[in-house]
DNA sequence: GTGGTCTAGACCACT
DNA sequence: GTGGTCTAGACCACG
């Protein structure tokens, strides 16, 4: 599992960490299942404090993704397929933004059409 | 020109305000020439900090979506097709991280695509 | 508002503080609206560190009991009613383990109800 | 005499033994008189570590629920009602919190009333 | 002033 | 060795 921090990525460390956890879960470098390196060994490889790594995995569980346990290691979960109406919610208006921002930066209404359709198709 | 603060929006005030003027712009609500509220006025209006909506237009300013002079009301900015490949590759970034997202919190990719063509095609 | 820390009582700090606050929710000292003390304010009333009552405050947003956002106090939440199935398991499991304990320990089923009836007779 | 470990059960191995022991005490399954598995036997059966199962039996015998003798299998012992105030005090307690906690998640006191009056009467 | 993030180092409970 | 809790002190973003 490699994970790497960008000095120059303006979000938090730990926003960092848990997005390219999540990304390896989608493209399957991670499976419900493994474990995670500890909090410590992350930490250690990232060169970041443990409280760093930990605040990632703590978001992490929140949402389900992983399972934390003293003693244990942190384990990817099952993925439970919820069909909560708020992440729709969230997903449509997160998408608005994008939108909105990428048209008035200028881009098509098909160029935006085309980068996100490439996206989709890459799942 | 209408804007309101929601306060159980997790998004500090300052993005909100900047996303509903983004918004009222792609909208044609507002177009280029036209004249914002002053600083005060809408701080007023909202009934929020001053350097709340200063920091607003200062941000709004910087993306060139406003003018802003000493003594004059900030103006829509016209519109530059810049096509600078940063913004497409922002786009991209956030798009992944959404569509990783909404993945992993159980949507399908048809469900996704459903609600992305829905926002694409209403503009 | 006030918040005690039991040295005694085994649970960890943050889980008591949470637990008063919610005690005060639904005794109606603290209403949806209201504002708690800042993190750094409650730590040095209750002469323990910032992080700590933060993790409290945390867990408290987490549970969608009260609103954070920087720059702003903390703010209780109007109650969602969400009618989660989730949550009737929980209190499910946790009674039977309560019971069970309590019969163990030499209870009688009389004694349990009694108590119970008084605790539910009290909201 | 079945004991399983749930791995997606937050709580730790030790409590969940401890608990589904005490489940099978009350009802009937186990007997006072009873002899349980070796605490080597047991962790070879589930799986886990030695010192996993022993510091569940350690737990039950502290709660006086089980005797434990160097040499020999662990005991189930006779129920001795203590009466005692502390466990009434205990379980008002807990009580207290979980009627709290689900007030707060939006269960009406009906429903409350509805699963704790379910649950006395399977005794 | 507020909350948000990060570092550093400690001790505890659990496996 | 694991995660869980707590302390101490720093700097940043927001209002």
């Amino acid at each position: 599992m490699w994970i790497s921090i960008d000095e120059h990525d303006s979000r938090p460390i730990y926003l960092q960490i848990i997005y390219q956890i999540k990304q390896q879960i989608r493209q399957g470098t991670l499976k419900p299942g493994d474990e995670l390196p500890s909090v410590r060994e992350l930490a250690h490889i990232l060169g970041i404090n443990m409280h760093t790594t930990r605040s990632a995995y703590l978001k992490l569980q929140e949402q389900k993704v992983i399972s934390l346990r003293p003693g244990r290691r942190a384990v990817i979960n099952r993925l439970t397929p919820s069909g909560d109406k708020q992440i729709q919610e969230n997903l449509k208006i997160h998408l608005q933004e994008l939108i909105t921002d990428a048209l008035l930066s200028g881009l098509s209404v098909n160029n935006i059409r085309q980068i996100v359709d490439r996206e989709l198709e890459q799942i």
